[in-house]
DNA sequence: CGTACGGTTGACGAGTGTCAAGGGTAGTGG
DNA sequence: CCACTACCCTTGACACTCGTCAACCGTACG
């Protein structure tokens, strides 16, 4: 379908909405045009080297974001310095927990990132206007429901060569997700400590398991970072699912 | 319709429904009394022996059910036959997936168990038409959420010790939410191999941990099920929050 | 009385974590 | 242009937690 020619009839969307992919799979979809108005007003476009901190206890509650591009983490940590991720989010998911105030998680830029961001207030007042705005969150949570409970068989019942096949393959379908062929190629988002962190490993058996995944062909990897699939029913295999 | 003549006497509400639960904390308290009528005319209470599937493969998508009394265990099984337990639940919770087929997920009795259950049909309308009830269904997800996290540093990043010091408290604190004393009496309400299937260990670290415990004093168990925890903040130290 | 089930305990070994050393690359300052 | 440092990653040797296998106990039930 043409998109740009129904925006030139919907002439009233924000210039800076137009190519915004929230508005098609985000939440933003549920907004009218007029609300977009209203919300591009206060909200603000954002770039954030990797490492910044976007909720955190300061930030907390203050305002909600969308991610346009990039990986943000999310993370737990004990007191005594070990730390869990619990959630890797990706573009055009929705950042910020409404209604709540967010028991000890940090929100992290896994890489680069963009976000827009607006102010809680604002988009608080939409979702009271606006039961299409609360059910696509609703949609939103739920996927992330489904997703951290599969998560949950992963670091409970998986060995390490099973979770760290299943990593590589999570993120072989998020970084494209329109890819239909058996192979895949793309960069890591994540160091291997974030990766051991998200699998509950040690950065040692992540990187044994990685050199032992390359020593059976089952991925090649180029400058620690860049890694490629040439079968990923092959990768599918070995994470057990 | 006559429902507002309904509305303004509140003698209205149900007989099923005068005493329950999900009238006050669970999402029936989000519905008018005519709404409840309603609902109350397709419900139907039933009572579950432990083991019984709640919702699986099949039963799946067809009705949704508020939890009365007991415990639910939401399981998922790799190929294999290893399984997880990534969720119990206790009343009044929420019981099925609205919106989604569930994948892989199975919820059954964990203990004998009462239902309130409804079609899914009745509730999905009554969704579209009242938003507080969407609202409600939002709460209890990202409290389902926030478990969930939660659950996946234990799993993660806790040692055994801790994992099962942690699911006691979790269990010391559910059976019992108005206990404000430190210390707790109570029934496990899951089997050795449901409790490891939730910590992901064997049931012989389970045991051994238990016995662990025992001998250090900080719990005391009588007939295998029955649980003593003089001094709650003991156990709560073990569980390296 | 036999059987089934749930739980405990012990002996042993595999899978991961811990500790330590070293390689590769990028950035910085001389 | 070359140290120099900092960071990320890999690899090896070893220790330890937890899983596996097996035997046994107690209780409920037919």
């Amino acid at each position: 379908m043409d998109a740009r020619r129904k925006d030139i009839h919907n002439s009233d969307i924000p210039v800076i909405c137009t190519a915004c992919e929230a508005r098609h799979r985000g939440v933003c979809g549920a907004l009218s045009s007029d609300q977009l108005q209203t919300l591009s007003k206060s909200a603000s476009r954002k770039k954030l080297g990797s490492g910044a901190e976007l909720v955190g206890e300061s930030l907390a509650t203050s305002s909600y974001s969308n991610i346009i591009g990039g990986v943000v983490k999310l993370v737990k940590m004990l007191a005594d310095g070990r730390q869990q991720i619990v959630g890797l989010q990706f573009a055009p998911d929705f950042l910020g927990r409404p209604f709540r105030a967010e028991s000890s998680l940090t929100a992290e830029a896994a890489t680069d990132v963009s976000v827009c961001t607006f102010p809680k207030t604002v988009i608080e007042r939409m979702i009271s206007d606006t039961p299409e705005l609360e059910h696509r969150l609703l949609e939103q949570t739920l996927k992330e429901l489904d997703e951290a409970r599969d998560w949950m068989v992963t670091l409970g019942r998986k060995t390490a060569a099973e979770k760290v096949a299943g990593f590589l393959l999570l993120i072989a379908t998020n970084a494209d997700p329109e890819n239909e062929s058996d192979s895949a190629e793309f960069d890591l988002p994540l160091t291997r400590l974030d990766i051991a962190d998200f699998l509950g490993l040690t950065i040692e058996t992540v990187s044994r398991q990685m050199t032992k995944l390359r020593k059976e062909a089952v991925i090649e990897v180029r400058n620690n970072r860049h890694v490629i699939v040439p079968d990923l029913n092959a990768l599918a295999d070995m994470a057990g699912n």
